[in-house]
DNA sequence: GATGAATGAGTGTTCATTCAT
DNA sequence: TATGAATGAACACTCATTCAT
């Protein structure tokens, strides 16, 4: 038997895992990652139930890869927006990224509950890796970029890792539920009260 | 036919929800709540099936009423030890509560995982209730003493709910991958620098 | 502990029985025997559940006595209204009783679902019976009166007993699917064509 | 490692839904509907649990195929058989075919019991389509025979699709106890009887 | 590489029935 | 008589994973 040809070859080998990782991420956006099943994913996917296994072992390892990329994304256009614009006061730069990205998954709530309530501990390291991506060969990460300034700018911190530490964990934790819930005040009238806060841990 | 008389009396009607909770929390810990079946849970707490369904919905309504009930006992006692210090100052007082909870999820570090990872949404707002207990008709609990004290010791601060929320957040999301993964550093260094940033919080 | 002095006493041991046999008529009606559980229908009537083991075997005990009890009083009803009325013709007797039922059902479509849906054989020699039922001591039931009436009106008819079987099997399916779908076609306008049909069968 | 050569090729890909069948009639048959379970179908075609719901959603769905097939297959033999007849009357083909389903039935009392005790009414509908099926891209089912030998034969009915429904309930109603009962009387003295009293519909 | 039919262990849930009180 | 807590067998259904093609 002849096989019809298709006008959009949806078989193309180089495809097949992008479409996986695609499709798996709107299904986890809409229905949560436990009631989606490897059956929905390929059913969108237009891909065979065994082809899954070729790419990933199970969906929680194509889970980390998504949270993986998408942080990426998220960090690497704040840090381009960053370049653009004209700040030159460390604090400041610190602040510009974290409002970027607030700003971004208040956008994107879903992203955010995905991210949020997934970022178990064997990927939380990962995530943390993704802070330092390199482009160009030059450390380029918000990490590194933190320490950098830090030292260039002769910013006096006891353990510039630690306070870099505290500021990611309370700028997640506190603003997960101020986007989503609004509560225990919206996003809006927390940032400043946050922000203030953030200069302070910064400060001298 | 004479009854066999057990040395436990195993079949008590009391004792069968406490049962329950006992060994679903047993197994929680030790397997996590995904991977524990309710037929394990009946089966440690030698009671059938059908019981279960008798005093819980399911299994997440047993994994809430655990959670509230241990972060219950958790900060009563803090509150009671610290009835018994001498501390005055208020800062040093909210210190010493987190200090004393922090040792006990040092010490207990499955509860502090099951306590974490189970945290969603729906339970979080019972467990900020637990901060708002009562004891003897007098409103006591932590909540209540900070905003109490904030009032009464002229603390200055915009918005001491949120206040209040940024410190519970900032502990419990750093204090959570020091104490179970040492990482970035243990809690034993950690403790010094949060507690220096928390008095910075309610400093005017 | 006193207890409290209801003002409906619904205890009354008479009542018990009566109590289920009402709610679960109510029950079966609206959610279908098998949707129906025994603790639905102990609840309903306040009663325990053992309490229903003491009156009925199971569920299936408790639709019999059911079905023959409302239609023993269909029946009856049809009897009373053909006694006050004037009709001296045996077929119209017979076509009285039949249009009355029809229009019983017709105003109770749930009734008649419960009954046919249910007619199963063990019960319909009960239901037969019920065609039979004698009041004062007189055979007075629909079946009898049939018989007296084909003999004492010079009715000819090879089998009498098996012309009724075929009028009211006939009766009962049709109507069935036209009061309730009016498929393939409404009961009013089937009930011409019935009648005359069975006209026809009584008919020498 | 050899693969062992099975006599019967039990996992041939065709034969799953048709042992699926086949075992899923017997039961059905033999224990009824609803002591059937899944379980009990699967063992019997030699099948895992989760192939059954590759070819059928539920129980209830299984049953209503194998009602429709094997309704479809009576009624196409008892044409076949008309067709070889030289019966050229419109009433005695009709009564031709009803007379070989009946003696179909009485030979299969399980058959009957089954279709009869499982035609609801969403199956209902799928049942009288059979009465309508093509061969040889001719109308040819019993119900256009019926329609098609009315107006051929110059028989004049106020409306032939209601009675050929009376004929077919009063039909299906009364010989189902008839058969399995021998009551009110047995099938074979119920016959002449029952075809008289079509006659009499068919008549003008 | 790609397929998708087949698997079967596992799940949560229901509910008629029992029996000590 | 009456209770209702307890039982546990039975159920329908899911789904990650395998493997012959």
């Amino acid at each position: 038997m002849k096989k019809k040809i298709e006008l959009v070859d949806t078989n193309s080998k180089v495809d097949k895992e992008n479409r996986l990782l695609e499709e798996a991420f709107k299904l986890f956006m809409s229905k949560g990652i436990k009631d989606t099943s490897i059956q929905d994913i390929v059913n969108n996917a237009n891909v065979a139930k065994g082809t899954f296994y070729l790419y990933f072992n199970d969906k929680y390892e194509l889970r980390d890869v998504l949270i993986i990329k998408h942080s990426q994304k998220l960090f690497n256009s704040a840090l381009k927006k960053l370049e653009k614009s004209n700040i030159n006061d460390f604090s400041e730069q610190i602040i510009f990224i974290i409002d970027y990205v607030i700003d971004e998954l208040t956008k994107k709530p879903l992203l955010l509950q995905f991210i949020s309530k997934n970022l178990g501990l064997g990927i939380y390291n990962k995530f943390i890796a993704t802070l330092h991506s390199n482009i160009n060969d030059e450390k380029s990460g918000v990490y590194d970029l933190f320490l950098k300034g830090v030292s260039e700018n002769n910013i006096k911190l006891e353990n510039p890792t630690v306070t870099l530490f505290m500021i990611i964990e309370l700028v997640s934790s506190t603003c997960f539920t101020c986007i989503l819930y609004k509560d225990p005040l919206p996003i809006k009238e927390y940032k400043p009260i946050l922000y203030k806060e953030i200069r302070k841990m910064l400060e001298f």
